[in-house]
DNA sequence: GCATAGTAGTTAGCTGCCTAATTACTGCTG
DNA sequence: CAGCAGTAATTAGGCAGCTAACTACTATGC
């Protein structure tokens, strides 16, 4: 191993100033790994988490469903559902059928709407929730340990005013 | 719509701080806000680069398989390619599958190794680069505009300090 | 009050990622 | 040089996301 640090540093400003020439393109190389980086710094740390849920038997789908259940009472729709993750409605409905399989949510026929159904967040459900809340969050603050709280202000803002200008784009 | 921001502010301050205290956790609620919205800030930019791919018929893991190929002269084994773009032989199969059945790319066996592969960026394949590049880069620059350079210089700074300290946890 | 448009949930079928197992070959070691 | 450990690529099977299409029901508008 002839290198020294981990690939949060792949691509390099060489790699993306050279591609930037192959196509003759005028754009800012370090634009681009803001990007580049940002995309993976995000999977990276995405994994990270993925890890310990792995350990509890969910996946990130299923560990947001779950909270987001739990942080609005134990019952939504799954329509809502959708909406509040930010998924498709097929999402949804398959994340459902693996959680009501491990009895950790319950589907039950909604009383207002005769089309709709709602998911209930069982005791299991919540109690696994509880088991694994302490290392997933003691995790996530590790991730960030090395920056004081005067520079996680200021990389909020970054990723907000990112996140800002990604969306410009995604509103086609 | 109530909701005046973008996505990019959730969750919330209060909605995890509420969370921990459920929990009765003592953790730092804005560094899970620092490690949450950096999974879902660079999950939102990556879809954004994703539909660009989408019009040229790749996905981000084809386009990333292609770009990395044409980096290093048009040839490299799939193992290779599963190392430089970390992730798993099996997946890299499946990605030259359908590079393959498109003529993007080529597979070779190995002059050097009889169990080996080689995989080669057809002229197909380069051109499709270059047909995307202008209207990609342009895009990864645009979602970061709003930076100004010292910012950049600072978020990668930041970027990569947090990736470091999830290696930490990674590296069970 | 009945036809039609819209919405809730599911299903089917695609891609991309994974791990585990399989097959074919290399290379070492006694 | 025979055997065996290791590696290359693929295959099989799983999950999570998607879109499109379908069913069942609601709500609206003549």
């Amino acid at each position: 191993m002839t290198r020294g640090e981990a690939d949060g540093e792949r691509p390099t400003l060489e790699q993306a100033t050279w591609q930037l020439r192959h196509y003759g393109l005028e754009v800012d190389p370090q634009a681009v790994l803001v990007a580049v980086r940002l995309i993976s710094a995000g999977a990276r740390v995405g994994r990270a988490a993925e890890a310990h849920f792995a350990r509890f038997g969910l996946s990130t789908g299923r560990y947001r469903l779950l909270s987001d259940l739990e942080g609005h009472g134990g019952e939504k729709s799954p329509s809502q559902l959708a909406a509040d993750l930010d998924v498709s409605r097929a999402t949804v409905t398959g994340l459902l059928d693996g959680l009501e399989r491990e009895q950790l949510i319950a589907r039950r026929p909604s009383t207002e709407d005769g089309r709709g159904t709602v998911a209930v967040l069982t005791a299991s459900g919540a109690q696994r929730l509880r088991d694994m809340a302490p290392e997933h969050f003691g995790r996530l603050e590790a991730m960030v340990a090395g920056l004081s709280t005067e520079e996680r202000t200021v990389f909020l803002d970054l990723l907000a005013r990112v996140v800002h200008g990604s969306s410009a784009l995604t509103a086609d």
